[in-house]
DNA sequence: TCTGAAAGAATGTGATCACAAAGAAAAGGA
DNA sequence: TCCTTTTCTTTGTGATCACATTCTTTCAGA
């Protein structure tokens, strides 16, 4: 992993030498995104610093720093809270998702046929897929997450993009916990497999079946949830 | 002015009270957008202390979250710099620019209707665009891109989208310092005028119109450069 | 004149402290 | 029992300092 702020950071992190800041940083979006933080947990600098064992300050940075990407929400009153999730900005995820998905699906192809790594990256997305069908197959939620963000990072990571990507993370970032606390409320169900479409297209060096597959696969998922069992925040809990 | 974090700051802003790291920020942003800060120019954390008059701290926090919108590099010597601007980030930009700003007048148009506003903010629209011809009349680079932000914003705001204004916000704030220090070796030239085609499809609730002049307006804006004569970063300047 | 090492200055990171504001708890009055 | 007021605690913000790393300058040797 890159010591700066400008890796995606998505990647399963091994303890390199970076910066506390950093350290902590990773550490919080990761219990964020797997939501282990629940929407209305305090979150305070010092309570964070004391658990974590290191000085108010890294702590402080890291938290400024998800507020920033709107992992985390800063109050009126200067504290800091997991954001609840509504019914709008979750449409308006799904639709930000969409348009910048099927940009940054169209931009690695043209990137990977340009580098002649097209069918190579096919590759790699069917393995994932077949992993992504297995954890279908166990029930197992967070695999299955675990793997349908591997899917769609391994196909944006080849465009190499460093506008796009970063976009994409930050709506990922805001829908992640979300997503993992309808872990105990949801069963796996999919009816149509996107992901071999979308693999389908790219083999095929078709950019609009590409564009669609994802497009479809983004509103599969999150439209597919039925609404009124997502755990929306009416009130605090 | 929203005295927290997710408020968009794109406003002249009035001294309020707030916090020291706020301001700081502002003021910084401020700079950077409207290119008095020049790609490769130092940024230290005590030089900016000692010229702002604050302690490290503000100016700190400031940095970091600059950073994090990208409106600074962080680069791996831990120092921040104004990132230099190259074509493909331009292109990509733009891209992007359009993929979100579409979906944003989309938004926008459905919710100006739902409140029945949609003429009232077509005629403020309306407006901003005549300011802006006026700036281009006079030659005035700075006030042109001013309206334009100015015209953009307002279409987007309307949408009252906490999720993809930020979104196109960072963008700007990417693409702004760049286009400012073009002033100098750019005349004012536009062919058509996208502005009066996206207020004209307003007026109709033509969604599908709507996007196509803002996608044409964008590509226009940032198309119609001449490539050979901007300023793009090769070596430090 | 040029190259490379060494000394000095400058910078980012992290820790600790002071202070004002916000929250929570306790006490007082009806 | 309920509401208001007061006290005490907790929290974020900003300042200052220490330290390790990096950058810059200086100087010696060829």
């Amino acid at each position: 992993m890159a010591p700066d702020q400008t890796d995606t950071g998505f990647e399963a992190g091994e303890e390199e030498k970076t910066t506390l800041q950093e350290r902590v940083y990773r550490r919080l979006r990761d219990e964020i995104m797997t939501g282990r933080f629940k929407p209305g947990r305090s979150v305070t600098i010092r309570g964070l610093a004391d658990e974590l064992d290191v000085s108010m300050m890294p702590v402080r940075e890291a938290l400024r720093r998800l507020v920033t990407e709107r992992a985390l929400t800063l109050k009126p009153n200067r504290r800091v809270e997991v954001p609840a999730m509504t019914p709008e900005t979750f449409e308006e995820l799904a639709e930000a998702r969409v348009a910048l998905e099927r940009l940054a699906a169209v931009r690695a192809l043209a990137a990977a046929e340009a580098r002649g790594e097209t069918d190579a990256l096919a590759d790699r997305l069917e393995a994932i897929d077949l992993e992504q069908d297995h954890a279908i197959e166990t029930g197992d939620w967070e695999a299955y997450l675990q793997k349908n963000l591997a899917f769609h990072f391994t196909l944006y990571g080849a465009a190499d993009s460093r506008v796009t990507t970063p976009l994409i993370e930050s709506l990922w970032l805001q829908i992640g916990p979300f997503l993992y606390l309808t872990r105990e409320s949801l069963g796996v169900t999919y009816n149509e497999d996107r992901h071999k479409e979308a693999v389908a297209a790219l083999r095929a060096r078709d950019a609009d079946a590409l564009a669609m597959a994802v497009e479809q696969d983004v509103r599969d998922g999150m439209g597919s949830l039925p609404r009124e069992r997502l755990p929306f925040q009416t009130e605090r809990s």
